[in-house]
DNA sequence: ATGAAATTATCGAAAAACGATAAAAATATA
DNA sequence: TATATTTTTATCGTTTTTCGATAATTTCAT
């Protein structure tokens, strides 16, 4: 399946909605939403820096890799 | 500090070098080596899994992120 | 010393992020 | 139902960055 965005997840936990995460990580709320729908392509850095920073988190808790035949947790 | 790159941990658990892990990639070397000492500022998630798959293993095997004012783990 | 592996650098092309913006859809709320 | 809020989707243009190809340099083991 490949490279899974979870940014729900931890949205959720954090109970931070787009709006709110779009102006913390100081990106637009539509890419943000591109960002966690898993339709982007690949991040910068300093995206992703900015994401675990607004959140408290790590990569691994927003990124994971799901092999191929195998379903999403 | 930001996101960093810890590849050599699970290369070294692998026990794969850069021209191996470059092969099964399918990247060059030369850019695997960019990635490795942190010298990227963006992956593709292509790549990523491409990384993750050939070293049995998850983003956040890889990707740490370092708050400002913290030393790395 | 020799050879293999890794690092570093440069150039160019292709890919993709991202901002800005707008419209549509979904969701919540009164 | 009606209204407001949030989220999703899409497009355009600019900028960033990957990545291949390549080569030179450096490191490291033998």
């Amino acid at each position: 399946m490949g490279i899974v965005v979870n940014l729900d997840v931890m949205m959720a936990k954090r109970k931070k909605g787009l709006t709110e995460l779009a102006g913390e990580v100081d990106i637009t709320m539509a890419n943000l939403s591109v960002l966690k729908n898993n339709k982007a392509k690949a991040v910068r850095f300093s995206t992703l820096e900015a994401i675990c920073k607004a959140l408290d988190c790590q990569p691994g808790d927003i990124l994971e890799y799901v092999p191929d035949g195998e379903e999403q947790s």
